[in-house]
DNA sequence: CTGAAAGCGCTTACAG
DNA sequence: CTGAAAGCGCTTACAG
C-alpha cells in the first residue's frame, strides 16, 4: 500500500462500505459489534488515523484551541514572563485532558492577529493571555466580539462581557499583601506597578492593599506609588526613581515578582537591607521567587486551576453554554523578604 | 450573508469563477492584476479567510509543526524545566516567521504519542524536546523512523540518523566549565548529573570536563561523580550523598542549573561557602541563574538559535532537503558562584 | 488570463 | 444494522 491508509482501504479489506467504517471508528452504537471488532483490527494493523483535515472540514470544527500570549512590546521576546509559562503548562494539560489540541502563538500587540485563527478554521476559540496596556487591546477585543469569535481572556475584563474573563481575585491578593505587611509592624508603604485602568490587574492589587491600609487607619495619600511594567528592570528603575523623589518607606508591595526582584536588587545596591529596612512582597509566585535572596514573600496565583478554568469556560462558550466571570482565590506565601519567616 | 464567506461568495460578487478567486488569493501570476485587486477588495470586505481544513485537505499538508515536550515522569508537571520553556519561546517565533503554526503538547514518556500527529494530518512533522532517560524513548524514535514520520530531536542522537539531531556542543560546554574551574585554582572536582548512555547530553558534559582536567594532569578517577536528574531536589540530595560518602571537593560542575541551585543550597546548609569553599558551575543559563545566591556561573545554551535550527532543519526534512547534525556552540557566563566575578 | 471539473478523505442525512 | 450519495471548501491539472 502506498501513502497513508484511508477509510476506503479499511472498507475494502473488511468487506463493508466506507460509511460503516466511518461509523465503526467513531464507535457508533448503530454498528454491529463483530463488524466493529473486525474494522478496529484492520485499522490498527494499517496504523490508520482519521485525517483531521477531512473530518474537521466535514464537521466544521477543529478540535483545537489557540493560545495567544502577548506582552509589552518593550519586553525581549526570548524572556517570556515565567508566570505565563506556568499557565501555558496547565493550559496544555487541560486541553489534552479534554481531547483538544493547543495551537500556541506569541504575539506583539501590534500584530494584526484578531480572529485569524477561528476564521481560518484553525481553532474553535482563542485564549488570550498577557500583560500589557489594556487600552491598547480593547479595540482588538471589540473586533473579536464583533466577529463573534469565541474567546476567553485572562485577567482583564471585557467591557460588557465579564463572563469572558477568568482571573485571580487581585483585590483580595492586594489585601493579603497589605495585611501581612501591617502585621510585620510596617507603617510607611510603597507600591510599584501600573495603577491605572490601562492595567486593571495591577490596579486591583494596588486597591486591595490600599483597602487593607485604610482599615488600619493609614491613608492612601501616604502611599508612594510608581508605575512599572512587569520586568526586573522596571522594578530596579522604580526604586531609584522613588529614592530620587525622596520617598521613604519600610514596606514595599510590587505588582509582580519580577518587579519585586528588580526592586530588591536596587534596594540592596543602595545599602538597604531586605527585610530589615524594607519588607517586600511580590505577586505571582514564579519559580524564581523562592531562589531570590532573600526568598520572596509573594501572593500565589493558582496557575493550575487558572489554566483549567480558561479551557473549561472557553469550551463552554464554544458549545453555547452559559459561563460567568470566574475568580480564583490567591494565597500568600510567606518567605524571608517580608521579615516574617526564618530559614 | 450567513456563516463565513467562501471563495464562491467572492466569485459571485466579483463576477468571476471560483477557480480564479482561489488563484488570485494565492497571488498566482496567472491572474490579471485588475481581477486580483477586485478580488482582494471583496475578500477584505467580507473578512474572508481561507479555510485551512479545506486547503490542507486538498494540498495534503498542514502548515503546522508539533512540539512534544517531555520530562522525567518524576518531575511535577506544573514545574516545567525553564530551559525548555525558553526553547518553546524561540521555536514559536521561528515557526511563525516561516508561516507555520505550532501545536504544543506536554507528554510523559509513558504515553503512546508516536506519530499520532503526522498520521492524523495535524502536523507535517514533530519536534522532540526533553530530558529523560534516552533508552526509554529510543524505541519510540524507532517507531517514528519506521513510519517515516518527519522529526527532529533536541540533544540526543538518533541511532543511525545524526542528521535528525540539533544540540549544543555539550562536550565543548563541559570543557569550558572544567577549564574555568581550573583557572580558579581548583584541583578537587565533582560532577553531579547522570553520566551514562541513558543521558547522552549530560554524559558529554561530564566527558568534556574530564577532558579539560586530563589536559591539566588531573585523572578522571579523582573526580567524584553522582547521578542526578535535572531538578533542584536531585542536586540537593546529591550533595548530601557525596558528603555521606566522605567525598571532598572544591570545584563542582553540575549538568544543569537546576541541579546546581539545589546543590548550592545543600552546600550552604552544611555551612560551606560558595564560591570560597566550593566553586560551582551550572549548565543552561536559565533565568533563575542570575538570581540565585550567589549568582550562578554557567554554560549558556543559545536557545534562540537552537529553536530556529530545530524548525529550519525540520522544514528541510519535510521538503526532502538534506540536513546534517547541527551543533550549537555554548558560551560560559561567569558570575559569582565560581569565584571569578565580583559584583 | 480564465473556467469547468475532479477530487482531497471524511461525516451524515436518507433510504432500506 | 448497512450502503449509496452528497457535500464540507478548497487547489490544480486540463482545456481553451
Amino acid at each position: 500500500m502506498k501513502g497513508k491508509a484511508t477509510s476506503f482501504d479499511i472498507a475494502y479489506l473488511a468487506g463493508v462500505s466506507q460509511s460503516t467504517v466511518s461509523r465503526a471508528l467513531r464507535d457508533s452504537p448503530a454498528v454491529n459489534q463483530e463488524t466493529k471488532d473486525k474494522i478496529f483490527a484492520i485499522a490498527k494493523q494499517l496504523n490508520y488515523k482519521v485525517d483531521k483535515n477531512a473530518s474537521n472540514l466535514r464537521k466544521q470544527t477543529t478540535g483545537t484551541l489557540a493560545l495567544l500570549l502577548f506582552e509589552d512590546p518593550t519586553v525581549d521576546e526570548s524572556q517570556i514572563n515565567p508566570f505565563f509559562l506556568a499557565m501555558l503548562g496547565s493550559i496544555t494539560r487541560a486541553c489534552s485532558q479534554r481531547g483538544h489540541d493547543l495551537l500556541v502563538s506569541f504575539q506583539q500587540l501590534s500584530n494584526d492577529w484578531h480572529a485569524d485563527y477561528e476564521d481560518s478554521k484553525k481553532a474553535d476559540g482563542i485564549i488570550l493571555l498577557g500583560y500589557g496596556d489594556y487600552k491598547d487591546y480593547e479595540e482588538k477585543l471589540n473586533t473579536l466580539l464583533a466577529q463573534q469569535t469565541h474567546f476567553v481572556c485572562w485577567g482583564a475584563e471585557v467591557q460588557g462581557h465579564p463572563e469572558f474573563t477568568i482571573r485571580s481575585n487581585n483585590l483580595q491578593g492586594g489585601k493579603l499583601a497589605g495585611q501581612h505587611l501591617l502585621q510585620q509592624g510596617r507603617k510607611r508603604f510603597a507600591f510599584i506597578g501600573n495603577a491605572s485602568d490601562n492595567s486593571p490587574e495591577f490596579l486591583a492589587r494596588y486597591q486591595g492593599m490600599v483597602h487593607a491600609l485604610a482599615q488600619a487607619g493609614i491613608a492612601e495619600n501616604t502611599v508612594a506609588q510608581l508605575d512599572a511594567i512587569s520586568t526586573e528592570q522596571a522594578g530596579f528603575d522604580a526604586i531609584n526613581q522613588l529614592h530620587a523623589q525622596g520617598k521613604s518607606f519600610d514596606a514595599l508591595f510590587c505588582a509582580s515578582d519580577l518587579i519585586a526582584i528588580g526592586a530588591i536588587r536596587a534596594l540592596q545596591k543602595k545599602g538597604l537591607k531586605v527585610p530589615e529596612d524594607v519588607a517586600v512582597v511580590g505577586f505571582d509566585d514564579i519559580p524564581v521567587a523562592s531562589f531570590s535572596s532573600p526568598a520572596l514573600t509573594t501572593i500565589q496565583q493558582n496557575t493550575s486551576l487558572a489554566g483549567e478554568m480558561l479551557v473549561v469556560n472557553l469550551l463552554k462558550l464554544i458549545n453555547h453554554q452559559a459561563v460567568e466571570l470566574t475568580e480564583i482565590q490567591p494565597k500568600i506565601i510567606i518567605r524571608q523578604s517580608s521579615g516574617a519567616a526564618e530559614r
